[in-house]
DNA sequence: TCGTATT
């Protein structure tokens, strides 16, 4: 599940498909094509059965890939043996992509990063040095915008076994010129995984405030379109662009490994289901350096993909809101819902601590409160069992972004941060009132523990002024 | 040192 609701070509009468059709990938996509626009282009290689813009579930917005099943299974080759990577769409920078979607095949299982390898090293030479285990089916080395090798690649075997007999082999067997440790062979990330190195990244980008990124959103209205917003604005330097989505399941986890800093439990790969893609439906040989393969195995350009990275250009920000529906509003709300007042906190800080944001979410997701007081500072406390002690706040954190931080669990009736006298800087931490124990409680639940750039909250309640003190 | 996008 991931943020897209398929609007699809109406299956015409009498389109069934094969019991062996292939669904397809289309990638590269100007977002300015929709399904009709599509159709002529694909069309030549078969009768279509579905083709399925993928969209952003709440904005509408135009993701740039669509899936693509032909009637036949025959014309998905031939579609694919013909268009992927060899057409450029008007607009895209790079060719189009056609390959068997990941449900078709989830070739995680088989995919394996490679690390520390030498920066010299070409696709090529990470192809001869995996090739004595199977059939590769890509060789990928991942490059910087500069063309510049990152030092890492990626390595698709036809099967799960043939990865795991490289990573055998070869994982800690040779320490490459120029590396700092011994060759990393692994299997490559889920797509969990890679959602949770994401926000991670982010977290230590944006940990630090960044006022470049707290700006555009406003009009969301649930915690997970925040979420998407400050994450999707984040990760793209503060550009909007649907490139990202991350379903609220996933921040979800994130969430959980930050508060735990674990490593989520390695995804077991689902062996015995072999898949009838592409292997299977064309047995491709062993060498697919022959750009002739018939076969719908991702075609390896020059015998590698990826080789001539061209140093692509932010997407222009005016070419993502295709449908008329700019999805995050540069506009602070006017008189919104309840609701959505009640997210504003949250939305502004998030755009704030982007990835930190994603902690509380769905762990206690608390009601809204029925009426936001605006009241910033107040000196008053709420009753025992109300008022929080909050530690080790960053230290940009005022009264104002304390609250902020702690709307969503309830009424916050007041909210202090304690700075010191002589030098007027947050002493990072402060105190939180809510009109009713069990806010403060959903807030401790959620908040406490929450990490933000290197430090985690310690969130508690107050000690009741007339507490004996323990020593 | 984990890819631009995967219902």
């Amino acid at each position: 599940m991931n943020g897209s609701e398929p609007i699809s070509i109406h299956p015409e009468s009498g389109n069934m498909k094969d019991q062996d059709a292939i669904k397809l990938f289309i990638g590269q996509i100007p977002r300015n094509l929709e399904e009709k626009d599509l159709k002529p282009l694909f069309e030549q290689f078969g009768k279509i059965h579905e083709l399925t813009v993928l969209k952003d579930r709440y904005t509408g917005m135009h993701k740039g890939c669509a899936f693509l099943t032909y009637c036949a299974r025959e014309s998905a080759i031939k579609a694919q043996n013909a268009l992927h990577e060899q057409k450029t769409l008007p607009g895209m920078t790079r060719p189009i992509q056609v390959k068997p979607a990941d449900s078709e095949s989830r070739g995680e299982d088989r995919k394996l990063f490679v690390g520390m390898l030498n920066k010299q090293q070409t696709e090529e030479d990470v192809y001869r040095l995996f090739e004595p285990y199977g059939v590769i089916e890509e060789c990928t080395v991942l490059r910087g915008p500069d063309g510049n090798s990152k030092g890492c690649a990626f390595v698709k075997f036809s099967t799960h076994t043939e990865a795991q007999s490289a990573i055998s082999a070869l994982h800690g067997s040779q320490t490459m010129p120029g590396a700092s440790s011994s060759l990393v062979v692994k299997f490559a990330d889920t797509d969990k995984e890679r959602t949770i190195r994401r926000m991670q990244q982010m977290v230590g980008q944006f940990g630090i405030f960044n006022p470049a990124i707290a700006l555009p959103f406003s009009t969301y209205s649930s915690y997970a379109h925040a979420q998407q917003a400050a994450i999707m604005a984040a990760s793209h330097g503060g550009y909007l662009t649907p490139s990202v989505a991350f379903p609220a399941t996933q921040i979800h986890q994130m969430g959980a490994l930050n508060i735990n800093s674990l490593p989520p439990t390695p995804m077991t790969p689902v062996s015995g289901e072999f898949h009838h893609t592409l292997a299977g439906l064309s047995s491709p040989p062993a060498n697919i350096t022959t750009s002739a393969v018939p076969s719908i195995v991702t075609p390896i350009v020059n015998g590698f993909t990826g080789i001539p990275h061209q140093p692509n250009g932010h997407p222009a920000v005016e070419t993502v809101y295709t449908n008329g529906l700019p999805p995050y509003s540069t506009q602070s709300p006017t008189a919104a819902d309840t609701l959505q007042q009640a997210f504003t906190g949250v939305q502004q800080y998030t755009a704030i601590y982007p990835a930190t944001t994603l902690t509380p979410i769905g762990q206690t997701l608390p009601q809204p409160p029925q009426v936001i007081q605006q009241q910033q500072q107040r000196e008053g406390e709420g009753p025992e069992g109300c008022n929080l002690f909050i530690y080790h706040l960053p230290q940009e954190f005022g009264d104002n972004e304390l609250m902020q931080m702690f709307l969503p669990f309830g009424t916050v009736i007041s909210s202090k941060v304690f700075m010191d006298r002589a030098t007027n800087q947050s002493k990072c931490f402060g105190f939180v009132s809510f009109d009713n124990p069990a806010s403060a409680q959903a807030a401790i639940q959620a908040m406490n523990g929450f990490q933000i750039g290197m430090k985690r909250l310690k969130v508690q309640l107050k000690r009741p002024k007339d507490a004996s003190r323990p020593y």
